[in-house]
RNA sequence: GGAGAGGUGGCAGAGUGGUCGAAUGUACCUGACUCGAAAUCAGGCGUGAGCGCAAGUUCACCGUGGGUUCGAAUCCCACCCUCUCCGCCA
């Protein structure tokens, strides 16, 4: 979310900045509500104050034995246009909430001005791509016959865009997650921390995903199946009870990364500026809807409803964080390199960042089979965004609480990473050398075979 | 799933319809005393929002959401969460 006092300062600047990034800022619609929202607050809280001091002064009279009743008179008549501006007043808010929500982040002043991924600047690369002396063969090829990939039984069990692995496949992708935490947590310095799966909409608001995405997530029901016909039981049993609100059904997010439970941590949280930065490393399932993007990547491993990745997260001070983008992706990128993995690193154009990210680092793996780079990790600064909507903040000792700003990238997506090393490291019969780097993970393992 | 207890400021803990945003203790900050520290004493010390150049001022917040009332931390309803016991269970 973005600084409302930003907005009633120079909306037109605010409209200017986001055009930038595509997005069509309704400054009329703003100011509207705005100035509006400006009056009944004035208002409301006039005859709220009102009605405070008479009801103060009934108290005081009350409290001495004095006749009350002209007192009460006087106020009783102030109940119905207090309550009627307050009814608008929190329509307002809410209508003003529900705008700012939908708006997305600034670009940072780095970020080249461009309308989609053709615009991105590749900043640098790394390692040079193997040439293979044999037909190069796709992740989805290898890991068929070598009889350790399995999609038919996936689709069996649940349907496409999941995977079955099996035998020294599947060893590979829990060794390239342990992996991953050991690097991160050993030698770069994160908290590892294992959160839930599941999250309630309170967190998907709080880092993004909600309201505005919620069809690229899993929404999972429980408790009341049927509330409409619970309400209607509760009715006919109680009769109509003004004093309750309807059963609502409830329901959990699936995440779509460890970037919401991990990030959510720090939600209405105040914590003391020593404490900065916080950096946590978590190895959760992802779970997307992949909704729009029907056709694509369907074949293999590229895009699933369910897969693996590592995510860092660091919540950091706001003049540090910067430094702290510069950091986290230069983390993500020691595993590529550890893995011996060509890649390029992109900075994203302010058309092709996601919605929350004030600037955004891709990192594009090689795939051979595909004859390009792939991404394989996101690296962003969100600065305030998230912890605006979260009211995550820091405080220096006396001082006023702060918002910090809050970062995250992937330390990688394990499939992807599992795809990049069938690939790249795939040999003329067949079978895939283990990364040395792997190998302790692996058992001493050095090679997958169909044996 | 059954039975019971409870959710108040960083923590502890009063408050059961009225000058309560909330006693008191403790922690913390500032000052005094001290060579310095401890102890002691004095003052300060929640969050969000509005208006204002500012000083300041107004509103909201006692798990959450509704309701009753001139007035709710306090009464009523629902929900959420925590704890204890029983049952079941990866």
């Amino acid at each position: 979310m973005l600084d409302i006092q930003l907005l009633r300062k120079d909306a037109v600047l605010v409209a200017e900045r986001l055009a930038a990034r595509g997005f069509a800022f309704d400054t009329a619609r703003f100011e509207t509500l705005e100035a509006e929202r400006k009056t009944i607050q004035t208002r409301t809280q006039e005859a709220q104050s009102r009605r405070n001091t008479l009801s103060k002064q009934i108290g005081m009279m009350k409290g001495k034995g004095e006749d009350t009743t002209a007192v009460m008179a006087e106020v009783a008549g102030l109940g119905d246009e207090q309550k009627q501006l307050e009814t608008r007043l929190s329509e307002l808010q809410a209508e003003l909430n529900d705008f700012l929500m939908g708006v997305p982040n600034l670009p940072h002043e780095s970020v080249a001005v461009g309308k989609d991924e053709t615009a991105n600047v590749e900043v640098s690369r790394w390692g040079t791509p193997k040439t293979f002396d044999f037909p190069v063969r796709d992740h989805v090829d290898i890991g068929e016959s070598l009889g350790q990939l399995d999609f038919e039984a996936a689709v069996k069990i649940t349907g496409s865009r999941f995977t079955v692995m099996k035998g020294g496949l599947a060893r590979l992708h829990r060794a390239l997650a342990q992996f991953m935490l050991d690097v991160h947590t050993a030698e770069h310095g994160y908290t590892e921390v294992y959160v839930p799966y599941l999250v309630n909409a309170d967190s998907m608001r709080g880092t993004g995903q909600l309201p505005k995405f919620e069809e690229d997530l899993f929404k999972v029901p429980f408790g009341l199946e049927d509330p409409s016909a619970a309400e209607q039981a509760r009715i006919a049993a109680v009769g109509v009870d003004s004093s309750r609100e309807p059963v609502r059904q409830k329901h959990f997010y699936l995440i779509p990364t460890a970037e919401v439970p991990v990030t959510n941590l720090l939600r209405d949280e105040i914590v003391a500026a020593e404490a900065l930065p916080l950096k946590f490393v978590a190895h959760t399932p992802c779970f997307r809807s992949e909704a729009g993007s029907y056709g694509r990547d369907t074949r293999g491993m590229i895009r699933q409803h369910q897969f693996d990745k590592v995510e860092l997260v660091q919540m950091v001070k706001p003049e540090d964080s910067y430094a702290a983008l510069e950091s986290l992706t230069a983390n993500a990128e020691t595993i590529l390199q550890k893995l011996g993995l060509p890649y390029r690193k992109m900075a994203l154009c302010s058309g092709d960042m996601g919605f929350s990210s004030a600037k955004t680092y891709d990192l594009e793996v090689w795939l051979p089979a595909q004859n390009t780079y792939r991404e394989i990790s996101s690296c962003s600064n969100f600065e305030t965004f998230q912890a605006r909507r979260m009211q995550a903040r820091f405080k220096t000792g006396q001082g006023k609480p702060e918002l910090l700003h809050t970062l995250n990238g992937s330390g990688l997506a394990v499939g992807r990473t599992l795809v990049a090393i069938l690939e790249n490291y795939q040999n003329a019969d067949g079978s895939v050398t283990v990364p040395e780097a792997l190998r302790p993970w692996m058992g001493g393992i050095d090679r997958l075979t169909t044996a």
